[in-house]
DNA sequence: GTAGATTAAAAAATCGATTATTTTGTCTAA
DNA sequence: TTAGACAAAATAATCGATTTTTTAATCTAC
């Protein structure tokens, strides 16, 4: 995929991509407040990196949508509305599903195995009460699995950002035990019904499971407010 | 549309906005080889411009998939594969198609008199026997405007960014007049159908208007190859 | 000859300082 | 008071030089 967003930099990687996956962690996780402007001196503090790098990870989140960039007066972490909110929600009900019935077509068993593999560890991963960030990198890499093999590079490129978008609205507030153990049996049946290659039903489910959390996200943006 | 692309920086934009918008025309319109890793010195020279901006240009432009970015080798235009070609290809059906029906449901009286201004500077660029970017401009806008009214932000975004990759492929060659006019035909069936809020006509024109644009890039690409 | 090590040249990434622009605060005149 | 002008401070953008890493070239041992 010649096209994806730079794959996560480990300690060999460029300050720049470093400081662009922990902005976009961030920025998606809810660290700052929508609408805020990013105090570029501030930051480089904050992460421990020179302004070039900084301002190139910078460009690159604003490219990508995680923050609006101003001519000659910086960066600023993009406002939230419920019609943004809704258009994240419907977007990823056509393309998730779309994406999601194009895997089921061409996924092999190799698929197979990955999605029970990531769906394991998600459930693990809530058992042992989540520790910070491993639930959502595990429950994030169990919606990638899922749509994988789909075989459209830019699908699932758009599905990624969309994620993160809508991630925005979920992650305004703490947890919710209640909601989020009915979204957890979905997963599994998500699985089921991909290893059953029953496209129609897991789609059914997927729209589901999408507007289940699109609730979940409306609530918390207005609560927010 | 608080989270859209910077629109064209004129004069007083930012040295890093304006070699953007070059870089981006230039990319798009074929200016570079694919494969090419670019040079940034000569990059420099070329846009004449200092090597922070150029940069951070470069870093948006990687984020927005017109360049891929390597970590400690720099930046390099992708490749062209007849396999993205057709994924491209597809997702604009699927897309356009989307924001075309969404479009006809929702754009109000403004919205059909720009389409038939849009069009019609179109048809007079293209008897005006096409000075250079001038008519790829128009056709853009024209395209933009159709689908303009489908109330998606990111819907808008992610059709515009496959339409620059189309034209990657598109504008591999010089013109071809035969098929050119048979397209440009259908943009006037389209304003047609759409003034006429026929949704379901429209989209299948829509079909084949990219159907046609994608056998015309494909046979340049395979020309190019 | 050829794989592997060594060095030299080139290129990428980053830094520290400078310049340009915006924002803030203060003052003045109606 | 309050709109507008001005100056001072803060911030954004850019430059030029330095550091780091990769690439290319050369050498050596088998």
């Amino acid at each position: 995929m010649s096209n994806s967003l730079p794959t996560p930099a480990g300690p060999a990687g460029t300050a720049s991509s470093r400081v662009f996956d922990h902005l976009r962690k961030d920025l998606v996780g809810g660290r700052f407040v929508a609408g805020e402007k990013l105090a570029i001196n501030a930051l480089k503090d904050r992460y421990q990196v020179g302004l070039s790098p900084l301002r190139e990870a910078l460009n690159k989140l604003a490219a990508y949508g995680l923050l609006v960039q101003e001519n000659q007066r910086g960066f600023r972490v993009p406002k939230l509305s419920r019609d943004e909110l809704d258009d994240i929600a419907q977007m990823r009900l056509e393309m998730e599903g779309m994406a999601l019935e194009r895997a089921i077509a061409k996924g092999d068993s190799l698929w197979e195995a990955d999605l029970l593999a990531a769906a394991h560890r998600l459930k693990r991963a809530d058992i042992t009460l989540d520790k910070g960030e491993e639930w959502e990198h595990l429950h994030t890499q169990f919606h990638r699995t899922l749509v994988a093999p789909c075989g459209s590079v830019w699908l699932l490129r758009f599905i990624e950002q969309l994620h993160d978008q809508f991630d925005r609205y979920r992650r305004l507030g703490p947890k919710m035990p209640t909601i989020r153990q009915e979204l957890d049996e979905q997963h599994h049946q998500l699985v089921e019904l991909a290893l059953q290659r029953d496209a129609k039903a897991a789609r059914a489910l997927m729209d589901d499971h999408i507007h289940k959390s699109y609730e979940v996200a409306l609530k918390r943006y207005q609560e927010h407010v």
